[in-house]
DNA sequence: ACCTGAACACCGTTCAAGT
DNA sequence: ACCTGAACACCGTTCAAGT
């Protein structure tokens, strides 16, 4: 009870730190990337920007709060007896998480940190790479090889995405490619043959990690 | 000679899309991602914020020129025999320009996309790992796969490095990490044995390329 | 202790006008 | 045809003052 040891001074407390993050996220959850702005949070509080700071240090600071919210949502799935296949069941929880949430992928690549509450699926896959035969410093690597290779994959497939969405077409992006192709055979011929090819999506994220699995297992 | 049919009207060009590009990238060279704005280019040039518009259409139009620049500027490099070493040079070359022009990453985040001066290298990778044993539906989601591992390892190694710089220090992430480490005994005993584990430069990447690459010819 | 208003130093983009 | 100035609707953050 050390805080009831401080008597009530000064002005009471209006926002608390919590309703700063809990706001900060329906706006994301709302808006996008683009919603979130310590101004407009201040709006939606009713409050002045500069009453945020007395809660948080600054937009920096807040992202990582509003991150470690998600965090403690992501539901922590079963984990089978097979290392590897709880490898594979913990990275697609944590790519279900990320992939429902693109907003979380937005703000991952402003401030590219996780809070504590990731550090169960971090403990749980690094423990099952030890489970499955690699030293702890392997084991190590292996957890950081996959989290690049999923990092990647949200960003590009989103970024994709965003991208179709803002000049409601193929990208500007695919459009030089198509138009530039004609030089070369190899990327003409598999445009002809798999025009609408499509990289997206948990099936094919998941056949990935599999690859990736493969080539860790194979470690020399 | 298409252009003289059309005789000198209005007032003369005093920019060009070239010199806005040009300046453009020295601005992300001298200054990294904050220091490109529309005002400021304007400004470099001697000209109005507005002037910017008659050259390019947009900012993200903008950053999809700038990017394809400095693709026109990477080295070809020599291409070994064996498929799977040319694989792995293609991918060096790549990662060798990005990895020395951060900016590049933050704009690669900002506007995913390529301009057409890649495709030389997207050509060639894909060829190779067609000459390596796979069909040609096969290497092109070969080729998508070493791209996301790609990107996310820049992305992530890149933010690592931009986070200290800005906390001159570890990271707000990491430091969350090492104070709840607590309860999570595997992660405990790794950050014992392996306290300053750095897994970013261009060994990691070509060791997880390897390990990629592995899996890939393991491909069923 | 907490909150506010005004200010600083910026953004991308649009509009109507100038040469 | 190209360029400009003024304006619109925003940013994050600092400072000094108010309750």
């Amino acid at each position: 009870m050390t805080k009831a040891q401080t008597p009530a001074r000064g002005r009471p407390a209006r926002l608390s730190r919590d309703d700063v993050v809990a706001v900060a996220k329906r706006l994301l959850e709302n808006g996008g990337g683009e919603a979130l702005s310590i101004r407009r949070l201040a709006d939606e509080l009713g409050s002045s920007p500069m009453s945020i700071y007395r809660h948080v240090e600054s937009m920096d600071h807040l992202i990582v709060l509003v991150l470690d919210e998600l965090a403690k949502e992501i539901p922590k799935p079963d984990l089978p007896d097979d290392p590897r296949e709880r490898v594979v069941v913990l990275w697609l929880a944590l790519y279900d998480c990320l992939a429902a949430n693109p907003w979380a992928q937005e703000v991952l690549a402003r401030e590219m940190s996780i809070g504590p509450s990731v550090l169960w699926f971090v403990e749980e896959i690094i423990k099952s790479f030890v489970d499955g035969g690699l030293s702890l410093k392997r084991a190590g690597q292996a957890y950081n090889l996959t989290w690049k290779f999923s990092v990647g994959t949200l960003m590009i497939d989103q970024g994709q995405t965003d991208v179709e969405a803002r000049h409601d077409g193929p990208s500007i992006a695919r459009q030089f490619m198509i138009t530039h192709a004609e030089g070369y055979p190899t990327l003409r011929a598999l445009m002809a043959e798999v025009p609408n090819a499509d990289h997206r999506g948990r099936d094919r994220y998941l056949m990935n990690l599999e690859i990736l699995l493969d080539g860790i297992a194979n470690w020399k």
